[in-house]
DNA sequence: TAGATTGTTAATCGATTAACAATC
DNA sequence: TAGATTGTTAATCGATTAACAATC
C-alpha cells in the first residue's frame, strides 16, 4: 500500500526494457550496466537507473544488473507472471489477424472468445476460436474470467459495446476502434488508433523533408 | 525556412484535433472555442491554444475558432492534402488486414504494392492488389514513387529489409515488426509496437487493481 | 461599446539529466 | 583495497497550465 504513482511515461518504457533484457538473456548475457545498456537502447543511462528504481534496487553497486534476474523482475512488474483472458469483438480483417497472431499467447495473452454481429461470420472457426453471436457476450465473460475486451469493430458501434462490457465487470479494453471510449476511471483503457500513428507519420515526412 | 521545432508532443496529438474537428464539421458546427474544444475531449483550453498556435493564429478573438477553416488548415499541416503511396512489406495476417482495411485510403493513403517471400502467396489476389516477391521490392519502389513501407514482417527479417529500403531511397517506414529499425535520421520511423501497447495495458490493469 | 475569446507571456509542474556519495 | 557502478539527490530542461493584455 502507498505506493507512490508510476508516471505513464515511465511505464510506457518497461516493455522496451523487457524486449532488451529478453534478447540479452536469450543471447547468454549475465549482466549488464546501466552504462553499456543505455549505448545498446540509445537513452541515458540516467533515466535507466531512475527508471528501475522507481520498482526498487534491481542492481548493485560495481556490479551492474544481473539480465535474468532483471528480466524477471520486470516481467512481475508487468504483471506477465500470470496469464490474461482476452475476448476479441469484431471478427473482421482486424479481430482475426489478432487472432491468429500467435505471439500474444508467448507472454500469457490467451483469446478465449472472439465476437461478431454478422451472422455470416457464426460459426467461422479462427485458430481455436469459432465466431460466436453478440448475444453470448454478457453470458461468456462472466464465465470464463475474462480480464481484457479487444474492441475490433466500427467507431460507430464501439462506444456502446464498450459500456455493455463494463456493465459486465470487464475492467481493461484494448481499443483498436476510431473513438475515445467514454468509461469509468476505473477502468483501464489501451487505444491503439493506427490512423493517428501513420497521420503522424505523414506530419512528420513532411516535416523532415522541407526542412533539408 | 527557421520553422521552429514542433515538439512530438504536440505531433501526437493532431491528430486527434483532427479527428474531433471531423466530426464537428460532419454535425454541421460551424465554430467552437477553446473551452467548449477542452470539454468535449478532456483537455485544458490552455493546451488547446497553446497547440494551434505552434502553426500560426487559427481563431479570431471574441469569436473562438472556425471548425472546417481549422479542420483543413491542420489537415494540411498533417500532409493530409496529398496522397501517400504505401507498400506493404509482409502478407500475413496483418500485412493482409490492412490492405483490406479501406479507411487509410479516405486519407489519402493509398497501397500500391503488397510483397511477401514466401512463394505459395505469390499472386494472391488482397482487394485491389497482387502479392508480388521480394525480388521485385527493389525496382517498384523507383518505379512506383513510394512514400512509407509498412513493414508486417517478423522481426528477424525487418532490419534487413528496412535497410534495403533505405537503399532504394524510402523515407519513411510504418514498423509493425517487434523490434527497432537502425536508419539514417533523415528517415523516419513511426512503430506501432503491438506487444508492448498489451503489455502496457496488462500493467495498469494490475496497478488499477492493487491500489484498490 | 461591452463581452467574449484568442494569442502570448509568465508561472508551475513534471520529467530528464547530471552529479556524487554509498557500497559492492 | 581500488575500481566500478548503483541508488539517490540536486540541477536542468521542457511541457503544461494559468493569467491577462490584445482585439475582434
Amino acid at each position: 500500500m502507498a505506493e507512490k504513482e508510476i508516471s505513464q511515461a515511465v511505464i510506457s518504457r518497461l516493455p522496451r526494457y523487457f524486449r532488451y533484457l529478453g534478447e540479452l538473456k536469450d543471447e547468454g548475457v549475465e549482466r549488464i550496466s546501466s552504462q553499456d545498456l543505455s549505448v545498446l537502447m540509445h537513452v541515458t543511462a540516467s533515466q535507466i537507473r531512475q527508471d528501475f528504481n522507481n520498482f526498487g534496487g534491481f542492481g548493485q553497486q560495481g556490479y551492474g544488473y544481473n539480465v535474468e534476474y532483471l528480466y524477471t523482475e520486470i516481467g512481475k512488474i508487468l504483471g506477465l507472471d500470470h496469464t490474461h483472458n482476452l475476448i476479441i469483438i469484431g471478427a473482421g480483417n482486424l479481430g482475426q489477424a489478432l487472432a491468429n497472431y500467435m505471439n500474444f499467447e508467448r507472454r500469457g495473452f490467451v483469446f478465449e472468445g472472439i465476437f461478431d454481429q454478422n451472422p455470416a461470420l457464426y460459426g467461422k472457426q479462427i485458430r481455436n476460436l469459432v465466431v460466436q453471436p453478440m448475444e453470448n457476450l454478457r453470458e461468456f465473460v462472466t464465465a470464463h474470467n475474462i480480464d481484457i475486451a479487444v474492441l475490433c469493430i466500427p467507431k460507430t458501434a464501439a462506444v456502446a459495446v464498450a459500456d455493455d462490457l463494463v456493465k459486465c465487470g470487464i475492467k481493461a479494453f484494448w481499443n483498436f476502434a476510431h473513438v475515445d471510449l467514454n468509461v469509468p476511471e476505473s477502468v483501464e483503457v489501451e487505444n491503439v488508433h493506427l490512423s493517428d500513428s501513420l497521420i503522424k507519420l505523414s506530419y512528420n515526412l513532411n516535416a523532415n523533408h522541407h526542412e533539408a
